[in-house]
DNA sequence: TTCATAATTGACGTTTACGTAAACGTCAAC
DNA sequence: GTTGACGTTTACGTAAACGTCAATTATGAA
């Protein structure tokens, strides 16, 4: 039998609250089965677990939740007309060009930082084989980013 | 004379409202001179522009604003003692680690995408070179991820 | 001078993404 | 038989990031 999970086994997978997994229900991202007397117990598939998994991804990379949505469910839907196909692949096509973008705000990031970090080696190596004092004035320039210490990684 | 810039100038080139600067502004991101009668009217420096292109573009990578002037006054803070050199390059560390566990996160839906894309080419080449009908049942798995059509790219 | 354009400061409204009780059902363990 | 642990719904609260007036001022063109 396919493999299944309670509310609370995803929600500490994932490391959120019960109250944030019904949300996304509430949005249309999952939809457990029922389960336990009356049906009042949610049943979560493996589907809904890949479904949740890509939505807090996509979340990291700041998409909101109703964009999320919309991928996703592209991504699920059934292409089983040509017509379809060929919309579904320009689509594809928009989004690879997004995650390019995207892609590039962030090597610009690393680069930057990358910079930073040699100039404050440097100017450390100088200050530590001179004296252990003062130094130089002002900085350079200056990047930006870094997803302030999210709760876990779960990167992929 | 350094180039300065008026408020319609940046929201222009940004693509925001006048509005989001002044929101900007009030979280301490910008720090715009006065100029007119009274000092009524905002004259944004060349830092300004830096802070605000820097604070875009850590919005696109999901960063919310406290998290930018975080970073971004780390960054331009003043570094001039060896101990705020080893806390900066520390930070540095940790923020570089960030962006590479999102550069995976990216990859990964980059990688999932194009899988698709092959998926469906394959797919739409059999459904031509056949009969152009119905073809075969059910997708796959499926990727998530795009920053929605934002106003504007501005990766950069 | 008058009208349009651009700016300013409040101040309240809105959307997103949950948090936080309140109040109750269920089942196993003690 | 009651105490927990886990689950449920309903519902109000909240922080973030602006949007959207309103009322006013200044400037430049017609």
């Amino acid at each position: 039998m396919a493999t299944t999970y309670s509310i609370s086994d995803l929600a500490r997978e994932f490391d959120l609250t019960t109250r944030a997994m019904r949300f996304y229900e509430d949005m249309g991202l999952l939809q457990p089965e029922r389960s336990g007397p009356g049906g009042r117990n949610r049943v979560y598939s493996g589907r809904d677990r890949t479904r949740l998994k890509l939505t807090l991804r996509a979340k990291r990379l700041g998409l909101s939740l109703t964009e999320a949505k919309d991928i996703i469910d592209m991504y699920d839907s059934p292409r089983d007309t040509g017509l379809q196909l060929e919309k579904f692949l320009q689509v594809l096509t928009q989004h690879k060009k997004q995650l390019e973008e995207q892609m590039a705000d962030l090597q610009a990031n690393l680069d930057e930082l990358k910079v930073h970090q040699r100039e404050a080696k440097a100017l450390l190596a100088k200050s530590k084989s001179k004296i252990p004092q003062a130094a130089p004035p002002a900085p350079a320039a200056m990047p930006a980013t870094a997803a302030a210490t999210r709760k876990k990684s779960h990167a992929a």
